[in-house]
DNA sequence: ACTTTTTCTTACCCATGGGTAATATACGGG
DNA sequence: CCCGTATATTACCCATGGGTAAGAAAAAGT
């Protein structure tokens, strides 16, 4: 990423910087390797001469990029949690009301779900992490949880979601896309956008507001969106 | 194992009866502590040596009662899957149309999970388990989704479900059950049957059919909610 | 009381697998 | 061409924990 003087010195930290990124697309490759076959066959079922044998390496060559096996996994779930930090971060930034903003969330966070290091947020074991690690782990899905919680009371207060009560709701839809992570499969009948867009809108269907029935609380803005939330 | 002569005894049988009463009780203990350990720590961060601590014997003793760890595994899995077949059988084969059938798998399901041999047919991993017994698991799980697939489909055959697709459907209904084994817990602010009540009329919100205009989905028939839910 | 059967304990085996030490090999820099 | 560093390998350590063998202790049967 650093700007290569070509004059002076052809690249004197060329080397040094490709070696770098070689050492960091290494780093990543073990990642990739391992987050797979701990889905695959579960953490404490696969050895780390597994990770290693499928990298056509040995074993001690990993601990060249990790201090321990289970620094590995933690690496693994931050990869997938970075993302999910992103797009809940746009989301909040972005436009719309709660409800808006709910289905995008819902959109986004299935979709993670149907990769493989959005599967390994839910499908890996806190529990198998030093304490440090597990109160980082803790903190993350807090917040994911406070973002869904916000949004359901932030649309019950803006009259766009039926009152419910938030955790128990955030629960429910958590609960939906976090279980994506377990069936879904690359091969089906089910694209992920395809999937993420219909429980997007199933989830929602029984939460909007959307058209006064008897009584109207509040402003019944927004038409029906049937399907495709994309936006 | 051979007949004792029924006349001369008044209860020759009873104390062999008694003895084998002892033992399943003993066996069930077992099966008790195991499970609630499983839960607390994970299945692979228990040692035998635990259990049978936690039940004042020492390790082998267990292997009075059980060939293996992973038969252990299955036995307490087995206890909680006995409850799914049995509720649900009682509802196929009780009244009602396929919405309200729903619904009460729902809320059956829900309960369940909120229990330790509920919560462990979704947090143990049959992965740990042998070939034979993992299909055992698999079918039982294949059981379960036929049913909510089943219930979905009658709905939508018979309209008293909107059209929806009955896998993605089920999936998420599942999925929201599913997740409420990893969150309850007894000492929370929700009863069991308050979070089964809640999630059977939220979850079927967005599926009902209420063109007819009847009223509201389910009729709650407790809720403490903590803030003031409408229903 | 004596034998038999069941149950449980003490003492052990040993495969597994995470982690380390010592060492070899590739590789860029001078 | 040689040196230093990063990277990888071979060979090993050893704690863990499932599982077993042999025999004591407690019931049950006679």
């Amino acid at each position: 990423m650093d700007a290569q003087s070509p004059e002076t010195n052809p690249s004197p930290w060329m080397p040094f910087e490709s070696r770098r990124r070689a050492r960091d697309e290494k780093r990543e490759a073990v990642l990739r390797t391992a987050v797979r076959l701990f889905l695959e066959q579960g953490y404490h079922r696969v050895t780390l001469n597994d990770v290693a044998e499928r990298l056509n390496i040995t074993k001690p060559a990993l601990y060249n990029y990790f201090r321990s096996k289970d620094e590995i996994l933690f690496e693994c779930w931050a990869l997938g949690q970075e993302i999910v930090d992103e797009f809940i971060a746009e989301i909040d930034n972005g436009g719309g009301n709660a409800l808006v903003k709910l289905r995008k969330l819902i959109q986004a966070y299935a979709e993670q779900m149907t990769t493989d290091s959005g599967a390994s947020l839910v499908r890996f074991d806190a529990r198998d992490l030093t304490a440090e690690n597990q109160k980082i782990v803790r903190a993350a899905k807090k917040r994911i949880d406070r973002t869904f919680r916000k949004y359901l009371a932030d649309g019950v207060a803006d009259g766009s979601i039926k009152p419910c009560d938030p955790k128990l709701a955030a629960f429910a839809i958590a609960g939906s896309l976090n279980w994506i992570g377990h069936w879904y499969q690359r091969d089906g009948a089910w694209s992920a956008e395809a999937v993420a867009s219909r429980f997007a809108a199933q989830l929602t269907e029984g939460l909007a507001q959307d058209r006064p029935r008897k009584r109207g609380p509040a402003t019944p803005k927004k038409s029906r969106p049937a399907k495709g939330g994309r936006e």
